[in-house]
DNA sequence: TTGCACCTTAGAACGATTCTAGTTAGGTTC
DNA sequence: GAACCTAACTAGAATCGTTCTAAGGTGCAA
């Protein structure tokens, strides 16, 4: 049997610590999603099992994913966009930002210490939007990737 | 006839500029939009219209809100967030960040000088991601507002 | 091995948004 | 101020992402 990488494993035991029953639909995704760095769509997984699990629902994707959610092993993250831009999945627990394209879209993790508000946070915070309580900053840098940049010599 | 707010003016005027036709149902939309600093969404104004424009289509508030989108007149705020979480349109067009409450989901305007990045930012993502070209740096402030806060004793 | 609570499946339902086709009406021109 | 052209309006269907439902299946603790 091929040897996980820490990810995998790491999200395969935090699942089943917090109870959840390992099926061969979630070992598969949990596998799929935790080496996928580029924040897949529910729909990305999905046709990506399809080889492997021809008769498995969507809602099972979805369903997993939450759960992972759910477990603090997964992030969210939806942008604004056009019409059926669809949620965005992430397998980084760690504090970060995300750096997205302009052009194609594609959303980088960008590592950060914390994301707790800084003390020139919290004071700016306390003018602008008095009563208001910050518990977490998040930072999403705009502009263009490298591929991007690179094709529009 | 009511004098109106300078943001409004502005609207109408913008909305003009950009050889958009102004109609009774645009009047209305743009007349309670701009004032509207709550971020709605269509949905929102949708309703609040009904009583005057009985036969406004639902697709005119959407046709309506993309123009201003289009026009540089509004900015359209997507958050993560449970099922049926709805795009909100906001009117304010000066360079600034968002509060969400947690709790209530409120967004709050934060003033920003500008959305430029700063050097240390630049420099920062050449370390964690070469190649990308920053152009803006968006922030979301999440907590509690004052109101959640105190319903909170 | 058994039992049951949790999973999976297929498909319907749902909410938000967009599209379509046909009608209406700004606004520029004469 | 009438005519015209085109953009905008309406109703309703379509589409997309996501969630729900009901029925059967299965991991895993005892």
């Amino acid at each position: 049997m091929k040897a996980e990488t820490p990810r995998t494993s790491a999200m395969l035991r935090d699942l089943k610590r917090a109870g959840l029953k390992m099926t061969p639909q979630r070992l598969a995704i949990v596998r799929l999603f935790a080496e996928d760095d580029e924040h897949p769509t529910a729909q990305d997984l999905f046709e990506r099992l399809r080889a492997a699990f021809p008769t498995m629902s969507f809602a099972t994707v979805y369903n997993t994913l939450d759960a992972l959610a759910k477990a603090g092993l997964a992030g969210i993250v939806r942008l604004p966009g056009k019409r059926g831009d669809a949620a965005r999945f992430d397998p980084n627990t760690e504090p970060h930002h995300h750096a997205v394209c302009d052009a194609c879209g594609a959303v980088l993790d960008i590592a950060a210490g914390t994301l707790a508000p800084t003390p020139g946070a919290v004071k700016k915070l306390r003018r602008t939007a008095p009563g208001f309580h910050v518990h977490a900053v998040e930072r999403i840098y705009r502009g263009l990737c490298g591929r991007c940049t690179a094709s529009r010599s």
